[in-house]
DNA sequence: CTCCTGAAGG
DNA sequence: CCTTCAGGAG
């Protein structure tokens, strides 16, 4: 759910979520078409459907040693879980903390680049602490816009001390006349119940 | 590289 | 109007 979606945003959704589907056991009989429903607004439904197939692997076959074998779960995923719920000393760079090492390298850097800056900018922190203490810094201090420089314990250290070039520009399509504005048409009426393919053009 | 979603905030 | 959001897959 926090795939290129706000903390806040899930954070909402995720009681009734998960109480919806309180294991992959469940989940896998439940359906892809309930998952997907229960998923609601939340966006990029197609987590929901990988989300499904993973609980079906899970439930036939177990827990995989790699976390990155289930399907909608890459590197920063497996990470992340590692990290936080076994302690493991590795780092889940996501946006925010790539931001942060970039700038502080004063240029862009690859994923692996990424990941070696940001353990060794964690100082004397590790596992869980360091990855959450790396993405708060990034998130509430060297933000998109407006760093607060002053307030940044990196400060002296830093190269860019603001963006560097080519940080990232999403630019977001239009919505209006959009497929996506259609499937997500699709997608309420189907969250509402069966209807009528041809009641979808009726809006 | 491109595509994928919807909502909140600037 | 614009940008941003705990990415993954093709």
């Amino acid at each position: 759910m926090l795939h290129q979606t706000q903390v806040s945003r899930v954070a909402a959704a995720w009681p009734g979520f998960i109480a919806r589907f309180p294991d992959p056991g469940v989940m896998a009989a439940a359906g892809p078409g309930a998952v997907i429903a229960a998923w609601g607004r939340l966006g990029y439904p197609r987590r929901a459907r990988r989300l499904w197939e993973a609980a079906v692997v899970i439930t036939a076959r177990g827990w995989p040693d790699d976390l990155t074998d289930l399907p909608g779960v890459g590197r920063y995923t497996a990470g992340a879980v590692s990290a936080q719920a076994d302690d493991a000393d590795v780092v889940a760079v996501d946006v925010n903390i790539r931001r942060v090492v970039e700038r502080i390298a004063g240029r862009r850097l690859t994923p692996r680049e990424a990941e070696a800056s940001a353990l060794e900018l964690g100082g004397p922190l590790g596992g869980r602490d360091r990855l959450l203490a790396l993405m708060d810094l990034g998130s509430l201090v060297c933000r998109p816009r407006d760093p607060r420089c002053d307030e940044c314990p990196l400060a002296p250290q830093c190269t860019a001390h603001g963006p560097v070039n080519g940080e990232r520009r999403t630019r977001q399509a239009r919505f209006e006349g959009s497929f996506r504005q259609r499937r997500g048409r699709v997608l309420a009426q189907l969250r509402a119940g069966p209807a009528a393919a041809g009641a979808l053009d009726a809006d």
